[in-house]
DNA sequence: GCAAAAGTGTTTGCGCTACACCCATGA
DNA sequence: TCATGGGTGTAGCGCAAACACTTTTGC
């Protein structure tokens, strides 16, 4: 038993997976049924309660280990969650995370874990008909919001690709993600003026048409730029 | 004395108060010389504890109202800081707000209340001098570039500026907090032609050259165009 | 009349948009 | 040979950048 003069919040991490289907040129979140009560039944985003010694984005890197088995992803800071009714065990503060992934990549190391009865990849398309436990809902909501307005201004469309991908995927990518067509040639252009990806002598494979040459974002580049005062946009 | 199963941190708010000082062209944030231990004499953004039954917000707000006596500003969560080691006390995860006033309207608003020895409104770039208390040094440093993105996108400048200002206000405010020059006639140009700023029949007063026309930030108008998809855009 | 800031237009060039056809490949 | 997506160039327009002088006011 831990004993203090002041009653306190317990605290937990929650974690927004977004992955890129290309298959199905789809965004897709990683949901968990919940095994236990509250909300036994119901989609929730992974996530746990903070350990005591531990940093707020280990602990979310640490509950999406233990729960789905994918590690080292990007992965930022979402929001807070803090309403004092969010969850009916009590006073429970979340600091929501987003991360962004490649589904071709990560789908397979995906395992279900202790308290995991089930999960699944869902399309950000088809999550309004899902039951979706506490607050996540709202969390969802502040997700695709800060992926939207993010993806303009910062290279992170990237993360959701594999590492070696065709600038046609790329473009479905932004067009989905930004809820607009965009003219092929223009984008092809403007993606290739920044120099931030560069061609591969690699192209696609069993694919039932001409190959497309393959890509790959350029990370040192980007940084260089950036400190230079370049300001990625789309 | 609450007793849990399981640890649990304190949650504390903490805010980022800038305020712009027109007189001297100045960006400034509000700090409270902490009167007790840990930190003693170090100085600290405004903050406290996060009572059970309320909200993240509400606390955030509650607490500036004790501390300073401001209340009704412009107000967004700014990041969660959860480092195990930056409260000498124990597990402390701070949720930090940052808010933008206009120097003139509130600088008399403020009053030194019971945990504050002392509150000052030091200009950002003398911060690197002062000590400040805890990991708020981290936390100045995301506000910053928080304000400096935010900025540009959208129309929070007029946060920090009186309900009528001349445009040249708005223009040295820009060049402040981006830390570029603008062309004067573009600035007035772009400015006037977004239609958020509407001209009063008002003028500046008590000034020993030509007074400028004053101008609002019209609201209503700036809503009514983003439900039609307009994005600001400096 | 002088100092100090307000206010005002035009030109130029770059960048974004719009737009349609041929190519390579596998079935 | 057909279906599928890959890949390419140009013209025109609009917007943004560069740029300097006159006006008003108080002292």
């Amino acid at each position: 038993m831990y004993s203090y003069e002041y009653p306190r919040p317990s605290v937990t991490v929650d974690c927004v997976i977004f992955a890129w289907d290309s298959e199905n040129s789809d965004l897709k979140v990683l949901l968990i049924e919940r095994a236990h009560n509250p909300f036994a039944g119901s989609w929730a985003f992974p996530g746990g309660f903070v350990d005591m010694d531990e940093d707020l984005e280990t602990a979310a890197r640490r509950e999406l280990e233990e729960e789905t088995g994918m590690n080292d992803l990007f992965m930022e800071q979402l929001f807070t969650f803090g309403a004092p009714n969010r969850d009916p065990r009590g006073r429970v503060i979340s600091v929501a995370y987003y991360a962004l992934v490649s589904l071709a990549h990560h789908a397979d190391q995906i395992k279900a874990a202790s308290d995991a009865a089930d999960t699944q990849w869902v399309s950000v398309k088809e999550l309004s008909e899902l039951e979706l436990a506490f607050d996540h809902k709202e969390v969802m909501k502040i997700a695709l919001e800060r992926l939207r307005g993010k993806v303009r201004y910062q290279p992170i469309g990237f993360e959701l690709l594999p590492e070696k991908f065709p600038l046609s995927q790329l473009q479905i990518l932004y067009e989905q993600v930004l809820g607009m067509t965009l003219d092929k040639r223009n984008f092809r252009r403007k993606i290739l003026k920044t120099k931030l990806v560069l061609p591969l002598d690699e192209y696609q494979q069993n694919v039932s048409h001409r190959a497309a040459q393959l890509y790959k974002f350029d990370k040192d580049t980007y940084e260089q730029l950036v400190k230079e005062g370049f300001v990625f946009e789309i």
